[in-house]
DNA sequence: CGATGTCATGACACCGATGTCATAAGGATT
DNA sequence: AATCCTTATGACATCGGTGTCATGACATCG
């Protein structure tokens, strides 16, 4: 590979002159850049970033690391599919901002996370974020100190900066917005309590109805499910079957997730009961693939990976500015979207007109 | 950050000392090593990639790109999910070999492409692989030609070594297990036919349907989708009305992919019919989320992106070794799921005894 | 006992860029 | 005309490692 001297000998220029050519950071005659550009051009001539890096000890690239990172054995339900929106928002920021992004993965085990930060610390990253695949706490090893540091869909208890969905918000909002669509009798099936967003779910979903002076029934909020995949569809259908037995049964059911969502799509319609004639649904997540795929679409609330990528990246970018950081987590808003799994009894009958 | 200058004056010896205990390519006395072991460890010494590779000119990095790479408008309705497998399966081996993955995103825009490529050259990357989100053939730009590169997901019309997942073989696969399951009524919704998978799946079928002398009934074989995504849904309602009117109705139903299985699901269901006992869905990609979410699970065909990652992994580490490369495309297998949402002819009765 | 080999270590140059300083030419200012 | 500033350029040191070579202390061998 072609180095600047190659490209000052070919131009009859010193290699001083090459190096201002392309950086532009002193004034160089005309004609000589033009020399100097043909032969940059001419040899294929690309600048080290290693040479580059030694003199300005500045590395420009920023360490990513995804998987697992606490040895809570995690749940292998979760193939961690959605911390790649985080890592495309991340990515944004980051080219935009001239950085490189560096990716590891722990391969599922934290064990490798030593080693993982001992090849960002050679490759003289300037800061580091952690990615979790889902919202959960975690337990940074010791290592990770003398490096700037975000947490993107994770925190710790060390105040580590970083960066969370608002779960409770979210849920608030979908609870409002069904209040809003003529629904009491909300349900809500929550997700395992080893979830965090389990009980920020459930906060927002007691505050939404304590707002609209709604009192709370414990009836509609089954306990929370086992993780236990296996056996959860066993769990999810006796919940179901209590739901619908009540005396004033709901005529909407919250789930805990979309994916949950479409396993009580199965259970429900295996009783012979329609979406949303009989009951309405409503996941969270937004998951896409389900919420639009599915028959009728699902509404649902958005978990805002994207965004959330984009400010951990744009946290970590100050961090490495100045060290300052901020002491309270960053908590990101998704929006709620409005699908046909649900019945607006308001709206309903101008739809019917309008058809 | 502490340089081997430090470590050395701290131990009492020379710079190259300190590197000989880093690199142990000579042997160092005991006490000197156990002297330069605890300096390193005081000072908390890193030894700076930057500074290594510009000896070695080795840089141990490969480049991986994702995202938009042609001008073909790509399919939104495809957020480019299952390439993170694959991206997966590529770490994977990078990890085992100790080398650096180095991740960048066209952000939707090919555009992008020679701004990745110069940043991937600045870095020294020593080889490039092209990750495709889904099986389509791609142009790369001219300037992709003086690094190794190999394709994922994708090919193009170059022969660049490429790594793709034989969808060929695993419809027929999956259609030789339908048919070994007492299947012979099997019908086909094609993907949109601006999908490769399309042809090579309905070749698949045909093959498996010729060799086990069912001759091929085009009425089973509904013409191909739009990749309209709105209208798919009504689409699709038209060929399952079509292909239940038959006088001889399939017994099972073979899903251009997962997704389309998931709404298929939901539209037999609106017309009252069960899965599997009025009729065998079957899908494809084994698409966890959905494939085992579903209720009942779908029967499937896997796509092997952990192992195309590999294998595209461990085709560009030989290309970096050597300057060989194959002609031919590397065709992953993937395997058949069988789940619930099939009925076996001929194990169904044993399997109510066993109930 | 001298020749040879191995071990342990250090001095020094070099990889490819860039910062610092020096230099020279030409134009503007006093 | 002497001074000063700007433009344009080059020489050289430097960043932090590692390859090459040299050196001294022992051990081994014929």
């Amino acid at each position: 590979m072609a180095t600047i001297y190659d490209v000052a000998k070919a131009a009859g220029v010193s290699a001083k002159t090459v190096s201002r050519v392309l950086n532009q950071d002193a004034p160089v005659g005309r004609e000589t850049r033009e020399k100097v550009e043909q032969a940059i051009h001419a040899l294929g001539y690309v600048p080290s970033n290693a040479a580059r890096m030694m003199r300005s000890n500045r590395s420009g690239i920023v360490g990513l690391i995804t998987g697992a990172i606490s040895q809570t054995s995690d749940n292998p339900e979760l193939t961690g599919l959605p911390d790649l929106f985080i890592v495309q928002g991340i990515q944004q920021v980051m080219a935009a901002q001239k950085k490189t992004l560096m990716i590891a993965d722990t391969a599922g085990s934290a064990d490798n996370i030593p080693h993982l930060l001992e090849t960002f610390r050679q490759h003289r990253a300037e800061g580091i974020i952690y990615v979790a695949d889902y919202h959960k706490q975690i337990e940074l090893p010791e290592t990770a100190k003398s490096l700037p540091i975000v947490l993107a869909n994770c925190f710790d208890t060390r105040a580590t900066p970083a960066v969370l969905p608002d779960d409770k918000l979210g849920q608030k909002r979908l609870v409002e917005r069904l209040i809003k669509a003529g629904h009491h009798r909300i349900a809500l099936l929550r997700l395992p309590e080893t979830f965090v967003a389990s009980d920020l779910r459930f906060q927002g979903y007691c505050d939404a109805m304590s707002e609209a002076s709604i009192p709370f029934d414990p009836a509609l909020v089954p306990s929370t499910l086992q993780d236990d995949d296996p056996r959860q569809l066993g769990q999810l259908t006796e919940a179901l079957k209590h739901l619908l037995n009540l005396d004033q049964p709901p005529t909407v059911i919250c789930c805990g997730n979309d994916k949950m969502a479409l396993r009580v799509y199965g259970i429900l319609r295996s009783m012979g009961l329609n979406i949303p004639e009989d009951i309405s649904i409503a996941g969270y997540d937004n998951y896409t693939l389900i919420a639009e795929t599915l028959y009728p679409a699902l509404t649902t609330v958005e978990l805002p990976y994207r965004d959330m990528g984009r400010q951990a990246a744009e946290l970590i970018l100050d961090m490495i500015k100045q060290a300052d950081h901020p002491n309270e987590p960053a908590l990101m808003q998704g929006d709620v979207y409005w699908r046909s799994s649900v019945t607006d009894f308001f709206t309903t009958n101008v739809k019917m007109f309008q058809q």
